[in-house]
RNA sequence: GGCGACGUCGCCAAGUGGUAAGGCAAGGGUCUGCAAAACCCUUAUGCGUGGGUUCAAAUCCCACCGUCGCCUCCA
């Protein structure tokens, strides 16, 4: 099966092809930087992040671009979400913007995900976002009123084609308190006149102010991704009024469609509702990540597929922990064995076709539109297999097992991100610590061949309380980190 | 009120016309000095409820019940 993805926009899976052969360009809804990210954001995150591992692991070259919203991003109150940080915490505006967006950076980073190959910054395209503005005013699409420019949503007869909301709907709902200067209450600000006390704010044709929320996304994938561009990924809660306004100014000012494919991805609830200030029920990722293991939290993602919600919880964590360690830990014993271990050579021919099997199945899960839950269970044959691999009599050969721990680094490693290279932090004393630990199984083993299990438990013991775990098996010991 | 999802084992979840993947938890067994891990076996004649279409439905249609999301800032 050739890769299909859920196309929001026709509301059908359909069959991948990129613009040009061979080469992805994708767009992804970035943060507002004004304060910590959460569990919302490591969920979507993850999901784009194994989305674009996956296209780059089946070959394509991928340009991933996902912006910083550092401006523009307006409250229902009027207040800049930036501004509002500032005053807050008392500091200069892009202070507080790069504060936050190292933060990002910082959990993105701890979290595996990748970074974009483009994390452009909303204030630093000013001058794009003006020129886009200036083009839909032109061509009859925005209108100018009192040093705001508004895009007129009658305008573009597309409008809502994406949520499949249509303009009559929206204007029965219209809330009570809409501006009265634009023409139709579901028009959006493209540029926002600033009051004189407003410190962001730049010159443009109009006023000294600042750019709508929605524009800085359409005249930045324009930018670096073209007019048209393969995939433009977020969340579901941003379907409207967002994404249905950047559609309707990039294609109301280029004439051309705007992206492709519409992936977005399922929101996330704490213990059953959803996270939000006033509940003060928001869990960051810093704080999630003092409690369990980055590749736990990434692991616990997969449980549902990308599109559904999902639900986090103690216990959710506590299960995705045990099946992480379940999924992983073969792969881990793999490579101890192929250190340690006198193996005898051969043995790949034994296992090929199944590790092929298993690897197409895999392949075929992830082209089902991403369908990462199956994609893991697949995973988890391989570590069945791999346990009994490792459990056989005689003992699997050197290049079985190098075949083994091959096909996990890519599956679980390249395109999952929950195989870590290395278990333990530092790389410099990892393997002075290995050979320590060796070093203890090797005494602890003559103890208990002279039956002194006291000496035995208490390495075991103390080693445990130092966070490695001994397991004795048929052929020796093997050990691993907590 | 409008739009849209969803309801599958104790929990999570895949499956969207051909006779119920997988994980967590639980029970039994093998192995073991003990422990842990691993391996084997067991756990949904049934997929919210009631009808209908079909040779065949968890999968399609209708009704009802329930949960959630969006419609306003949100990943």
């Amino acid at each position: 099966m050739p890769l299909t993805i859920y196309n929001f926009l026709t509301r059908h899976q359909e069959e991948f092809k990129p613009l040009v052969e061979g080469r992805v360009h994708i767009y992804v809804c970035g943060p507002t930087v004004y304060d910590h990210a959460h569990i919302g954001h490591a969920r979507n995150y993850i999901s784009f992040d194994v989305i674009v591992r996956y296209l780059r692991y089946l070959g394509y070259r991928v340009r991933y671009v996902q912006n910083i919203t550092d401006v523009g991003h307006i409250l229902d109150t009027g207040e800049d979400r930036i501004l509002k940080g500032a005053a807050r915490e008392r500091l200069e505006p892009m202070e507080v913007v790069e504060r936050y967006q190292r933060s990002y950076f910082e959990d993105m980073d701890a979290l595996g995900v990748q970074r974009p190959d483009i994390s452009p910054r909303a204030s630093a395209h000013i001058p794009e976002q003006i020129e886009m503005i200036k083009t839909l005013i032109a061509k009859g699409h925005a209108y100018e009123v009192n040093g705001s420019v508004y895009f007129d949503v009658s305008s573009f007869s597309k409008y809502g084609k994406l949520s499949g909301r249509r303009v009559e709907e929206l204007e029965e709902g219209a809330r009570v308190a809409v501006r009265e200067e634009k023409r139709h209450p579901e028009d959006f600000a493209l540029w926002k006149k600033a009051p004189e006390e407003h410190i962001l704010k730049w010159p443009s044709p109009w006023s000294w102010g600042y750019p709508g929320w929605h524009i800085e996304c359409s005249a930045m994938a324009t930018k670096y991704l073209g007019e048209t561009f393969d995939i433009h990924g977020g969340g579901v809660d941003n379907i409207f009024p967002h994404n249905e306004c950047e559609i309707a100014q990039s294609e109301a000012a280029t004439g051309k469609p705007f992206a492709k494919y519409w992936v977005l991805g399922g929101s996330l609830t704490l213990n059953g509702v959803k996270m939000s200030k006033s509940l003060g029920n928001v869990l960051t990722i810093k704080d999630a990540l003092r409690r369990w293991r980055p590749e736990a939290i990434r692991f616990f993602t997969y449980s549902a597929h990308y599109r559904s919600p999902i639900d986090f919880s103690e216990q959710a964590l506590e299960a995705a922990t045990r099946g992480w360690e379940r999924a992983i830990g073969p792969a881990l014993a793999v490579r101890e064995h192929l250190r340690s271990s006198a193996l005898p050579e051969g043995g790949a021919d034994d296992v090929a076709p199944a590790l092929a099997d298993i690897k197409h199945r895999f392949i075929e899960a992830m082209n089902d539109d991403f369908n990462i839950p199956v994609a893991v269970s697949v995973l988890f044959e391989l570590s069945k297999l791999t346990n009994t691999l490792l459990a056989a009599e005689p003992p699997a050969g050197r290049r079985a097992l190098e075949a083994v721990a091959a096909l996990y680094s890519e599956l679980a490693g390249q395109v999952l991100g929950i195989l870590p290279e290395r278990i333990s932090a530092n790389g410099a004393n990892a393997e002075r610590e290995a050979g320590l630990i060796r070093l203890l199984i090797e005494l602890r083993a003559e103890a208990r061949a002279r039956k002194d299990f006291a000496t035995s438990d208490r390495i075991r013991e103390r080693l445990k309380a130092l966070g490695v775990i001994l397991e004795d098996g048929r052929d020796g010991t093997n050990w691993k980190f907590a």
